[in-house]
DNA sequence: TCCATTCCTCAAAGCGCTTTGGCTACTTCT
DNA sequence: AGAAGTAGCCAAAGCGCTTTGAGGAATGGA
């Protein structure tokens, strides 16, 4: 069933029914009920290729899905797709998802917006440098950054958590608390976010005249192996720290286990505070030892990321082009007063 | 850049363009080649629509994205879409996800395949009598499901893992070693795999004579924390069980910690086998006690799953319609003689 | 030399939609 | 009554690609 069957059917032209379903005035009240009668039964579906052929818009935004064998950071973006999920069913949008090497992101990013498939671009998971910027200042599209991107002050748009700020404030909570040696296990020294995370926490430091010794850092894939093997190797060290900040609930779940093995007591014998996208699947609240946490949610960044992309490509809102979100320091058990040394 | 635009570059028509991208015989090798040059250097791309529009085939794979707030199977659903992308980008096929309220799955098929904008479609999660299998065989479109409906014999194309047939031999395993009282805790009842897991167990148990009891059965989601819940209460019963069985590796996380709660010990006061998806964030053997498991890889099945719809899009390959894997049965220290009474 | 063959190329139609510009018939205003 | 709107509809062009059917040029055989 297609326009032209539907328009016969009713013995209108196609101009009329197209404008009759897209809610154009120039249609009588009456010919437009009798119009979407018609669809409901017959079923009638535009075929949005076609759509988008005539009109350059198509209804959908495109991603790339970062896809290497044995990539982990898979939990982290489903928790965001959900998100971007649950904001588009509401305007009736799709998503193009174009698996790509990670060695490759700039040319699946470029395959994707030359396929004339999609309306707009989203990025994420983004680098110190990361070359896709300068590659998406060429396109003509619009985009949406997930994080940001070291370097000159940005002149893209933005949606970031205030990762600095974040550690920062959790840092200083321990330092309050009387901590003097630290630990961090970080995610991929490479990621945007990690490096952010590093500084906001060595800033705090710094203002206690106290450094970050690099034997007390790990950057590693956040796994939960990672975490176990990182804190293991920590805790083996001359000066054990008495305080870990985790970049994620899932490099805490092996350092809490990396801890319970030596048989110290999370919260007294050592505090740690880890960073909560709010994973569906872990929750820092159900660890043995409730955890202390900077809380902000993927799921509700994915949210608002598909509400502005959306909002820009019908032109119906305008938003600020630069989002930076504050993480909620929550305070649970797994942090205490330092021990005695 | 359009056909149009870079065939008059060349001095050749759209045509001939056109066949020599395409791979047809009929243009001179040299031209071919100017062509590809000419391709490589303005980085033509084809517009898909329009690709679409006119052969019908547009390189990809439709799906519908389980999408209810508060929704927790995620964490598996993004690790067999994994396996799909893995798979999907060695053809250059994407895909176009609809995210879809659960109570209209039905719609968001039907609409998907309506718009034209996919050459296949794939469904997951099958409820027990799953009423998109109706709609799918209606449809003139390839589709391929993941998971089976109860009902008769199934007569359409699938991929399932042999649920009973892990579950039974999970259960008989456990038999064997001496227990008696058993535990589930398994998905929501509704899905296909839940009940035949559950099927799977009774008739191990009825073998020996044995039932299961409806108190020491809990149906939930897949959330560590319902997982905790669940054990927790079932813990409490009066005749404690010996043997637990766990739908998911994600379910046993908080089933241990009920188990550890109550300072019992696992593999000797009471035995866990669970459900490997092998996840990338949970793995078994990485538990404090590592876990028995029934293994069967999510992500592998992604990858099955892409090469089955792609071969039957490019109609290169046939591949048997049903299929059926068998899990591995991994024996690790959370199973051991049932304790004495 | 002429015709049949093969090789390469092209013009044009068509995929299903939107949108431009124009047309008719009916109101309303002067 | 005639001019000027306005409401409602339509025919046709065009989006960028593939594919059909046909034609020109070169080759070989008679």
């Amino acid at each position: 069933m297609n326009l032209k069957q539907l328009s016969q059917m009713l013995g209108l032209s196609q101009t009329t029914v197209s404008r009759a379903l897209n809610g154009y005035p120039e249609v009588n009240h009456e010919t437009r009920e009798r119009v979407l009668k018609a669809v409901r039964e017959t079923g009638y579906r535009p075929n949005k290729a076609a759509q988008r052929l005539a009109t350059g818009k198509a209804g959908s935004i495109g991603l790339v899905m970062p896809t290497s064998p044995g990539n982990s950071s898979d939990v982290h973006f489903s928790e965001f797709l959900t998100g971007l999920g649950e904001e588009a069913l509401r305007h009736d949008f799709h998503f193009v998802l174009t698996p790509a090497d990670p060695n490759d992101e700039v040319g699946a990013l470029k395959r994707l917006a030359a396929s004339g498939n999609v309306d707009a671009l989203f990025v994420n998971y983004m680098r110190g440098h990361d070359p896709r910027l300068e590659m998406l200042k060429t396109l003509s599209m619009p985009f949406l950054v997930h994080g940001r991107s070291i370097g000159p002050e940005p002149d893209y748009p933005f949606l970031d958590l205030d990762n600095e700020a974040a550690f920062y404030d959790a840092t200083k909570l321990l330092l309050q608390l009387g901590h003097r040696r630290f630990a961090l296990l970080n995610g991929p020294i490479y990621l945007d976010f990690a490096i952010r995370r590093k500084n906001g926490m060595e800033a705090a430091l710094a203002e206690r005249g106290l450094t970050l010794e690099e034997a007390y850092v790990s950057h590693t894939p956040m796994t939960d192996e990672q975490g176990l093997l990182a804190m293991e190797r920590i805790l083996q060290l001359e000066k054990r720290p008495t305080a870990v900040l985790c970049s994620s609930t899932v490099l805490a779940l092996g350092a809490v286990r990396a801890i319970n093995q030596l048989g110290l007591k999370l919260g007294e014998d050592i505090s740690l505070i880890a960073h909560d996208d709010v994973l569906t699947l872990l929750k820092p609240e159900s660890f043995t030892v409730p955890l202390t946490t900077t809380r902000s949610s993927l799921r509700a960044a994915g949210v608002r990321i598909a509400e502005r992309l959306i909002g820009e490509i019908k032109h119906t809102d305008t938003f600020p082009a630069q989002e930076l979100w504050k993480a909620e320091l929550i305070v649970r058990a797994s942090t205490g007063v330092a021990p005695a040394d």
